[in-house]
This record gives C-alpha cells, structure tokens and sequence, in this order.
DNA sequence: AGTATTCTGTTGTCTATACAAGTTGTATAA
DNA sequence: TTATACAACTTGTATAGACAACAGAATACT
C-alpha cells in the first residue's frame, strides 16, 4: 500500500493550492525548488506537475513558470473541479443550499444504479444539494458516497461547504478523475420548480463517476443543470 | 520549426493506428521495441504513449502492454476522437451525409463567432454535414477551417470520410486538443427536421474549437446532437 | 491432474545529468 | 531615450540506467 513519490508530491500541492496557501494567479515554486523540498528529481516533480496540468489545477508556461488556475469564462464544470473550486475560480459567487442529507440510504434505495458497480457497497451517504451562482439557480446535485472509511462523516458539516476539499484534507482521498454521461432533457415537475424554469425546459443531466485515490472507493453523481445563463465548459 | 521526438513518434502511432496497421484491440510494440525503432529512449517513449493514452487511442496496463483503444458503450463524443473512428470503435455503423459545402465563406458571412479568435483568418473552409447511427440521424455538424495550407482540399474527397485522417494524412496536421462549450437547447425548426424529432425538443448544443500541430491553425465546430438513443460520455 | 514456484517480458517509478529554448530583467552601447 | 546584448532563471526535451511491480507462461513438485 505505498503511495508513489510523484503522487505524494501531487496530493501536498493539491492541498497547498486549495487551501490558499498558494495564492490563485500566483506562482508554484520552480521545479528545482520544488525538487529540494520534497528530496525529488525534476522527472519525478514534473510527473506531479502535469497530473496537476491533466486536472485542471495549474498550467504551464515554457521560461516562465506554473500559474495557479484563475477564473474561467464559463464555469469549467466538465473538469474534474468540484463547485466550490469552480465557482471561486470563476470571479462569481455561488451557494449550496442542502435540500437533503446527509443520510444512509441502501443501496435497493437509490434510483439511479446506471453507473453503481454491481458488485458495490450497501450503503450510501446521500446529498442533494441545489446551487446557485449570482443568486439564481443553476442545478441540482445528488451525490451518493459508498458508506466506508468515513468516520464522523455525517456528524460534522462539510469543510468550508467542499465535498472534495473534506474527503482531501480530513481522509486524505483524493479524487483524481472522472467518467460522465451527458444527455439533454426536459426538466420535470421537481426540477424546474427547483431550478425556476418551465416544466420541459431543456437542461443538461449529467451522470458521473468519480474515481478516488483509494483503491475501489468511487464517489457517484447525478446533475441536473441549468445552462440557460452558463455555460459548460471543458478543456483537453 | 523543429518537432520534438517524443511528438514524431506519437503522430506515427497515431498514423499507424487510424490507418487499421495496428489492429484495434490488439497490442503495440512493447515501449523497448518502440525504442529501437524510432532509436529513443524509453522516457520518450513513454511521452508519446502517454499522449496517446490522453488523447484515447490507446489504454495501458502495467506488466502487460498498450492495447489500442477499442468499443465503448457509448458514443465517445466528448473525447477528442473523430466521429468516424468512434462510429467504427463503437460497434455501430454510422453514416455521414453532407448537407452542405465544402465551400468557401468569408468572416463576415458566419453566422457564430463566439469562439473563433478575433485576429482570426479571412476565409474558411465550411461543411454541415448530418451524422447517422444506425440509421437514426443523431447531429448535425458544422465546421469551418482556415483556409490556409489546405491545397486542393475542396476538390478531393475525404479520406474515408473522415476529416481528422484527412488533415493527418494528407497534411500532415494532428489534431490535438480541444475546448468546448456545452449547452442544453431546445431544437430550432431547421434541426428538429434534420435530427427528426419534435420541434423544441431537448438537444446538446456543443462550440468546440479544436488546436492542431500547426501554429496558430485551429479547427472550429458547432455541433447539435440528440441524446435520446445515445448518451455521450466523456473520460478524463 | 492439480498446485505452487520460477522465469520472462512488460509497464511503473525514480535517479542523475545534459542541453535546448522561452522569459525576464539588467547592463551596456548608440 | 532607445535598442542591443547578455545573464539568470524558467520549463521542455532527451539520454542512460536501475530497480519495483505486475501478468502470464513455463516449470517443478506433490
């Protein structure tokens, strides 16, 4: 159960970049400082730094050095960033409102089993959270987390109001890509009442898959959401 | 105007793996044979085949070897393939009927130009072409592409109607990366007769802009698909 | 026959080094 | 003041080699 060195490398500066310690706009380190703090060569340090490229977390300039992400146009929802990440970066600023949760639910429980391994876990944490950006809905989130490993986790709130940040900073997992589907469809009684669009309107719906650094452990989301006023984006 | 090794060796690969001379599912050369090939180390090697493996041509596996990319369940769309290599990787027959061009359209006769860049060329290269699978008409496609470094390009068809082998092969211009927008709209009259479907029925809209190994030379897209039958998913 | 072990070939991780090439600031010369 | 040249620092590309970890086949043993 060891952790490479390069992902040890990518993980602390995940952290140091979401926490603030690393100012957004700003600067990493160089490489070769990078390399004498964590006893690395550049080839290891720079593998660390373009998982963070691949993620979406820094870019890269030739002669220049590693900026910290700043804001987007649109909101780069179809990057691995979870929403708070995202809607900070984006210079706006967004709510969650928990309409649900979090509770246990069984698995013969949930509606949406599409992308559930069949060979999952029992038991769900679930969420549903509405969000908003500049006060004006943009979608609904459910989120169902496999019910292991996370003590405490239904106890205390969410690490400034971050699923990703929580499970990164209080049980060291790391989400670390994604797989999606993505369908256009009419909005039902629910969710245009959420949304406060018309019944019918077409939205984007979203079923995504989270792979994390433990090993079997998969975060799993349906979204529903709004791109009347935002787009989505999303960078290769 | 110098292209690295690791670069050349992925755009051969890539050549070998669009043309059919690696068959699909089949494995590459191991990375040591790979070396004494294109006379390299393994580090290079391994660039190119990373590269590789992000742009979805081809999956890896540790102690056993790169396997090129075969079916997926659903359409790949959101990755950066072409629709005719994910038609043929998914198991399902598509067919591409063109509407309209290849023509040649001033700036100022386009109708959207959100994403193309300002300092931008003056003469562009347009198709609409309507796509098929399995005989339900799921999008419709419109391109346009510079003018420029593209001798004889409206005259001869493209190579098995596939725009990206085209530009590969014929060119020489990879087709790299991509940035998109994603929107969820309401069909127009025009798209709901051509995808038909009801009129306002919920619909992908997708802008992409897609960057080559050519300077300054990008591809532009917009793209409505209907995601009844199929859904779209997206790997990173 | 069936099971465990060993061997071989593969990709994954990491070190150490070197030079190329882009960016920026500074000193110098016109 | 305005160029020009240079120096320092950055990331990009590439070599050469080592050992670890995994998969699958061959072998030896029971």
């Amino acid at each position: 159960m060891k952790i490479p060195l390069y992902r040890q490398i990518q993980i602390n500066l995940k952290e140091k970049i979401t926490s603030g310690q690393y100012e957004e706009g700003g600067l990493l380190p160089s490489e070769n400082d990078l390399c004498g703090e964590f006893s690395a060569t550049r080839m290891t340090v720079r593998q660390a730094l373009n998982e963070l490229v691949k993620e979406g977390y820094i870019t890269r300039q030739h002669g220049k050095g590693s900026t910290i992400s700043a804001s987007r146009k649109s909101l780069g929802l179809l990057s691995l960033k979870g929403w708070t990440e995202v809607v900070i970066a984006s210079d706006r600023h967004g709510k969650t409102f928990v309409l649900e949760g979090p509770i246990i639910k069984k698995l013969e429980d949930i509606a949406f089993k599409p992308l559930i391994d069949a060979e999952s876990h029992e038991e769900f944490i679930f969420f549903k959270r509405l969000r908003s950006v500049e006060d004006s809905p943009m979608m609904v989130e459910q989120t169902y987390i496999p019910n292991e490993n996370l003590p405490n986790f239904t106890e205390e709130p969410l690490l400034e109001g971050s699923l990703f940040r929580t499970l990164l900073i209080r049980y060291h997992i790391d989400v670390q890509s994604m797989t999606q589907e993505v369908r256009a469809v009419g909005a039902n009684k629910e969710i245009a009442n959420l949304l406060k669009i018309k019944l019918k309107s077409p939205i984007l719906h979203l079923l995504r898959k989270y792979k994390t650094s433990v090993e079997g452990f998969y975060l799993y989301s349906s979204i529903y959401c709004n791109t009347e006023k935002f787009a989505i984006s999303s960078f290769n």
